[in-house]
DNA sequence: GAGTGGTCTAGACCACCTA
DNA sequence: AGGTGGTCTAGACCACTCC
């Protein structure tokens, strides 16, 4: 296992930040001694304290240096692509998993939009929702192009589908575009969800890519609204 | 006005997926051609490269190329640091802002701990409403440190108060971190929102950040249920 | 095997901040 | 003025894809 020199740079300097052997407002070490320290080219160091920034670990400062942030606001990134697995795990709290449907089928065209396919196409619907200390407050509907995933079982569905698609199918999964809205509940959330007399719900909608550039998987989320927070960092372009 | 080497060529490839001269599942040219075309080293063309992959023009994949990505779901990134005004161009809609209540206070408990500021500091309170063709339903609580903003007027947050904030004062916003989650409403929102019959709202809270890591606005923005949307593009980490 | 992107090096000059 | 990060160069070797 190869391990590249910024990524362990990275990981250090990352380790450090969590440990609070850094703390906010602390400056780095400059990038000249960094480069030293680690025996390797500034280039190198620069690299892995661009990883660090994008984390939101430092910022840079033009003439100054490196500053540790503040990190306390941004603990649990739900950004981005996180499964449902490590989110919770990350929550810390109880949590189940059932699944209430599950099979191939000819998507209708919603779908067939969504996945930008055609009708002849054969898809794996699973839906599941997620009991979060007691209530089912998560409703998560999965659509998967057979060509890319030929089998799904019902106990991979228990588990992580991610874990499995990643793990054992080899699909690297790349990048995803994702949307929320809010929505009025339809009879399947009233079926699985405990609404508890909500009659909206937050809708996170996930195009979910492979590798090679090719979608191959459409989830929607449907949350609760009281159960519901998402959490964005972002770095101002430009 | 000097222009980076590498911004240039990121600008000239991004003009050409935009218009179509490279078009989705496109593979552009190699970075060893690149270099060579625009008399650069590699290095320069992959630091060029790595911003159209940030920005979702492009994917790169080892071994074969950069190839180009279909962007027509990613068209308006509201991810970010969008201000409204901005946002409001984006989506081509008739928009009125309404400056409700505007002043200088001492900030109650829960807006201290978000600015993580003592109750000895002013700050400036700006309550507006946007009308969106003809409804009132977003309303943006800001609270900005006098500190940091010595002098704020009426007309200026009837405009935009980034436009001002970065062009007349000077100073630059860096990064800000975001949460939404959906709350119930507000006697606040009841008065100044036309609310539809909606009782819960979607809240988007704001922590932004100037260049120099100290926070210096917290800002709420309530976004009536069915006119709320957040579009988000991420790439996988690691 | 030829070509691609990923990593790494050892320099260089610049713009910016602080003293 | 000295140190910092930002950009840029001209090489090098590697892992991967495709033919």
């Amino acid at each position: 296992m190869k391990v590249n020199k910024y990524v362990m740079i990275y990981k250090e300097i990352a380790e450090q930040i969590d440990k609070g052997v850094l703390s906010a407002g602390d400056i780095l070490s400059s990038e000249n001694d960094l480069a030293e320290q680690y025996e390797t080219s500034r280039e190198t160091v620069r690299k892995a304290l661009n990883v660090l920034v994008q984390n939101g670990y430092i910022q840079k400062i033009k003439g100054k240096g490196s500053v540790v942030l503040n990190r306390e606001k941004m603990q649990f990134p739900v950004s981005g692509l996180v499964s449902f697995k490590e989110l919770s795990q990350t929550l810390g709290k109880e949590t189940r998993t059932t699944v209430h449907e599950f099979g191939l089928t000819h998507p209708d065209a919603y779908i067939q939009k969504q996945l930008r396919i055609t009708g002849d196409e054969e898809v794996w619907r699973v839906v599941r929702s997620r009991n979060i200390d007691g209530e089912h407050v998560i409703l998560d509907k999965d659509y998967f192009i057979r060509k890319n995933v030929p089998l799904l079982t019902k106990e991979i569905c228990e588990d992580s589908i991610y874990h499995y698609i990643e793990g054992e199918l080899g699909l690297v999964i790349s990048y995803a575009h994702k949307e929320i809205v809010v929505e009025p509940c339809t009879e399947e959330d009233q079926k699985y969800l405990d609404l508890n007399g909500y009659d909206q719900i937050v809708v996170v909608k996930n195009f979910v890519f492979l590798d090679d550039t090719t979608l191959f998987q459409y989830t929607e989320s449907r949350h609760r609204l009281d159960k519901f927070r998402f959490v964005d960092f972002a770095r101002r372009e430009k």
